[in-house]
DNA sequence: CATGAATGAGTGTTCATTCAT
DNA sequence: TATGAATGAACACTCATTCAT
């Protein structure tokens, strides 16, 4: 019987707790008691906020997914054109990342392979998170800035294939120090495969122009 | 006392269930008892074949990995040009993965989050496969094919993460159902982000030449 | 530290609530909080009222008891003879057991195994109410009604017996669905097996007679 | 997964140790380790033969009850006559009792109160066993040795429900030392209260005489 | 070589109970 | 007096692993 009321801080802190266990141990390598000891309360208590372990790791996404969806939207307001937002989605997603190294860890490690993950509230942030990648994508189609035929569903498996890749990089074998030194190859890789090719453009006034020449 | 014993075949069959189970379950979740069953033996003799449970997952990509790679270098020797290389690489993959889903399971789920795993032996295969990316790019580079300040680790991360987040995508939310649509699509926006272009070798031609015309 | 409260009602509600929810679940399946709940007071509530939860278990009897047996001495009185007084015991018993079946399933089913229960106050009452059988039935002697030889003990094992097998009978499966049909046919087999038997009388007048007649 | 070969004596030594524990303490205060301990086995021995706690003690009755059962049946073909019979089922099921105390604790004091275990197959063959009894008084009314409106049913709470109370009382408090002294009292209670009386036949010869010596 | 049988070690979870407020 | 919050103490149950045969 998990009450809602208590100290909103207690549940917070147990959170904490677990997903820095979580992160270094994996789901079924940690223990409850682990958790507990480092949240500096007892076993029981964990269930007096969490009906059951999986319940504890299916909600450590929960706040901070939302802040950084929020924030992200906010971020993205200031500015104009959908390239620029591209590089900002990615900026906001690498710093993001580098900033919560154990929330990356459980949400790329280890909740990746709980099928029953998908079926939840917390995952549907996440899942709304990563479309606004799509909808930069569309918006930028119909302003004219990238191709026509660019498949915004690919270019979304490419920047967050691409950034969950180096992430995990950075987290197993410390690989990419500083994840911000590639904001600026990704988005630049990304952006002048998809964009209306502004030297096309020059060069279809040179063939106009050409054969004036000849 | 794991020796090798006279049946190769046993142990492959043991590896096979083990590859079935783990992938359907994880690591945890997945009994030496079910393996057993599955691959017809009892519990006890797993054992025989397999010093524990561990070694018997981190036994999985085995064969199998080091026949991928050996397939992929055959063929990348077929192809001429960097640019048909990567997407050789690209397709092979996919196709790789496409046709072994439970290898590809156990090895982006499950084994992905071992830190123990990255010491392995089996692993440092996984990792010259990947090197073949960073190769194929030196070598585009090299020979003019790829900008010269193309980074290689960026376009492996670019490939490798981008078809990750489609395989995992394709096994556990059924997107994706044909892995290979991918292939041209990525090729074609990796490329176009490296390759030299070609339109402004064109332009730079152009205006060489424009001042003659004056 | 159980002192007396100022609201009797209260611990009167709780042990209404504990008398339904053991009945239902057993004392261990059952849980103070469900108690609680059911009273509609704290947990923590329950232990101002009894020290522990075995402490509210043995609590149930209580006044209950108390009147049963009260009021089986009250109507006792209505009646003469030691026959009419078994059937009126018989007739409450089963009455009784009828009327508060949540009561009867604590007494018959769980106080019964705790032999740290047969050490209670409350349950001297059951013994004594209990008593009130052998009585009945040494005054049935002494009055020439019953046998001289009669055994009370085994009587009101008899008696005792049958009511609470059947009255688990009608807990447990359902059968018996009117206790009080009982209330005749239990009395008229008890009484023919130790009455002093009127034709008995009858024919030793007989035997008197009868040489008579020669 | 509980399999079925293996060593039965392990199991019989594993049930003896639930029924004593499970008898001595009741289900919920007995451990798995106590009753291990006592079978000197380990705790996983346990689940190697049965599922869980609850298979473990709807396990007891078991070949114990199919056997009692089938020493009765035995033994009341000896008997001719249905006051015999109930008299050679009395005296069975005392002496049954007597000599498995622990046994006939967990059938009357434990099992008694889980619903669950009435559905049970070893339940049947208690049921079976109890029906023996009103089979006894059917033939005796058919054999006219029992009045034709004798209810079976009653007869057999009557029977079962004091021997029940007179075992509880015997395990319980002491009382009743010797059980099987119960069994000419209380048989020749039941029959006389339903047999067809001899001096009735007597008395209706009387009545014959009489007017002749008016 | 294969395995049936046994078990040690470990852990999630429950719940009666306490106590400061 | 009433209770929200916290916890200590227990326990059933699982499973990887061993070993005699």
């Amino acid at each position: 019987m998990v009450k809602q009321k208590k100290f909103p801080e207690r549940k917070e802190q147990i959170l904490k707790a677990a997903e820095h266990i979580f992160a270094k141990k994996g789901f079924h390598e940690a223990t409850i008691s682990q958790i507990a000891k480092k949240a500096e309360v007892s076993d029981a208590t964990i269930y007096e906020y969490f009906s059951n372990k999986e319940d504890l790791l299916f909600s450590i996404p929960g706040s901070e997914t939302e802040r950084g969806k929020e924030e992200l939207e906010h971020n993205l307001k200031y500015m104009r054109g959908a390239s620029n937002k591209l590089r900002g989605f990615i900026y906001h997603q690498l710093m993001f990342y580098q900033n919560n190294p154990e929330w990356a860890a459980v949400v790329m490690l280890i909740l990746k392979q709980y099928r029953k993950y998908i079926s939840t509230d917390a995952y549907q942030t996440i899942r709304e998170w990563s479309q606004i990648i799509t909808q930069i994508v569309e918006e930028g189609i119909d302003s004219g800035e990238f191709k026509p035929d660019t498949n915004p569903y690919l270019v979304r498996s490419v920047i967050l294939g691409t950034i969950e890749h180096a992430v995990i990089a950075h987290l197993l074998i410390g690989r990419y120090k500083d994840l911000l030194e590639l904001v600026d190859p990704l988005t630049d890789l990304v952006i002048s495969g998809i964009q209306k090719d502004k030297k096309l453009k020059d060069m279809n006034l040179r063939i106009v122009v050409d054969p004036i020449h000849e």
